[in-house]
DNA sequence: CAAAATATGATTTTCGAAATTTATCACTCG
DNA sequence: CGAGTGATAAATTTCGAAAATCATATTTTG
């Protein structure tokens, strides 16, 4: 058999592919939010089929990125006041949880990662200088390592949920920063951080991560804040009554 | 316009009624775990094409009920007892969460609804008799009542993570009556949370729920503990550091 | 005889045309 | 003039055939 000409599972399949384009592009702003996701332009920008379309569509849905209305197609899902809040508090209790797990579970190699993570982070917001957050590669090495933090919480539940709430928190970001590029630099608080998890004080840990959050998203609101509606219309989101136990 | 034939929405989409019979069937465990899910079979059984069928497998990936492997097709998502450790948990976090913020919002109408739905639940169950827990009616009523609980939350995001939590939790459980059709009625258990709950005793319903979700396990693990492999083969299961912040 | 290479069959994945449904707009009627 | 009605256009949704991929059996080669 001949060597794979890829590096090896590049692209598992055209649908998967198509997946990770759009929800890049929905996080990053790229598409906007409320923007109605009308076939065939996106049929041209994706270079897919309806079908293959259709399918990312539905991922995003479950993802909370997207939002179908009946058989009225798709649309980016808004932003809204309260969604932003509710996610803020839901980050808080999960993040606090992964850390204080991290703290008791890690091993050598998970403070060898944050102290990895960290560096390639600082030493390319030095490279990039002053507008260093607009760039994409600075938001995956930020995510990182944020995720280098909790990573040894032993709990692939409570991982799934923190990342999915961080994209979503992601999109509020990206958003504010297309209208006033002031962002509070957070080196320090980055490192004092490390520094606090490394030394496995958990309480002052969840105390920073906890701040650090909530800061987060008082700068979106300033920035950004009046641009976002307060509610979304129906007002009761995701209520439906299930299953059993 | 003429009146609408259907109760209003009966079905959205063909798409989504799949779905939705499909997460059912999974669930209740006629969709074994672990199953491979071929395309042909199943156009036959939910009567649809191929696209259809792949848009509500895609949707319950990403619900961790169904697993897709590369290109070669979709399964039933396996169950083990990591998982089930790593779900209870977690369930055991966010429903401790839910409650202790519906005790602070929830209104009188919140009271009343929880009372109706105790209410629906004891008397179906009266009128099953001994293998009332077999019953998916009863298991709607039960879910519903569970659900009445943590109804006042707020928090529409910590209300999807618990409900997707208390499918996958479901699973199990259906697995384990299949084994043996043991199960230590908990009817005590249900009138107690629903008057801790209502007198606002927050401390005391979080540690009545924690008590509830982890025996529930215990019978499952009683039942069918030897049957469930220990971890998934890959052992690293949710990992991939994502955007930033 | 073992191992690699190839051919064959089964399955998944993708595509674009056909069928439904919704939205738009001109038109009639009260 | 406004509300309802019906036809037309635009969009979504569904379908099944065609292309691509994977698993298996067979043959070839060292």
């Amino acid at each position: 058999m001949a060597v794979r000409a890829e590096p090896r599972g590049a692209e598992e399949t055209r649908a998967a592919d198509v997946l990770q384009r759009m929800r890049h592009d929905i996080i990053s702003c790229t598409l906007k939010p409320g923007t109605r996701l009308r076939f065939e332009p996106l049929k041209e920008l994706y270079a897919v089929s309806f079908s293959t379309l259709r399918e990312a569509l539905s991922r995003l849905v479950a993802e909370g990125l997207v939002v179908s209305e009946g058989q009225r197609g798709f649309m980016v899902a808004p932003l809204y006041l309260s969604d932003l809040e509710d996610l803020t508090d839901v980050r808080v209790l999960i993040d606090q949880e992964c850390i204080g797990r991290s703290i008791i579970h890690g091993t050598d190699d998970w403070e060898a990662e944050i102290i990895a993570a960290f560096h390639r982070m600082d030493r390319l917001k030095a490279r990039l200088g002053e507008l260093y957050y607009l760039s994409d590669e600075w938001s995956q090495l930020h995510g990182g390592f944020h995720y280098s933090l909790v990573a040894a919480c032993r709990s692939p539940t409570l991982l799934d949920f923190r990342d999915k709430l961080f994209q979503r928190a992601n999109r509020y970001q990206r958003m504010s920063c297309q209208f006033r590029a002031k962002w509070r630099p957070k080196d320090v608080e980055h490192r004092t951080l490390m520094d606090t998890v490394i030394a496995r004080d958990a309480d002052a840990a969840k105390q920073l991560i906890e701040r650090h959050i909530r800061e987060t998203t008082e700068n979106v609101l300033a920035n950004a804040g009046q641009f976002l509606s307060p509610e979304p219309a129906g007002f009761a989101t995701a209520l439906r009554p299930v299953a059993a136990e």
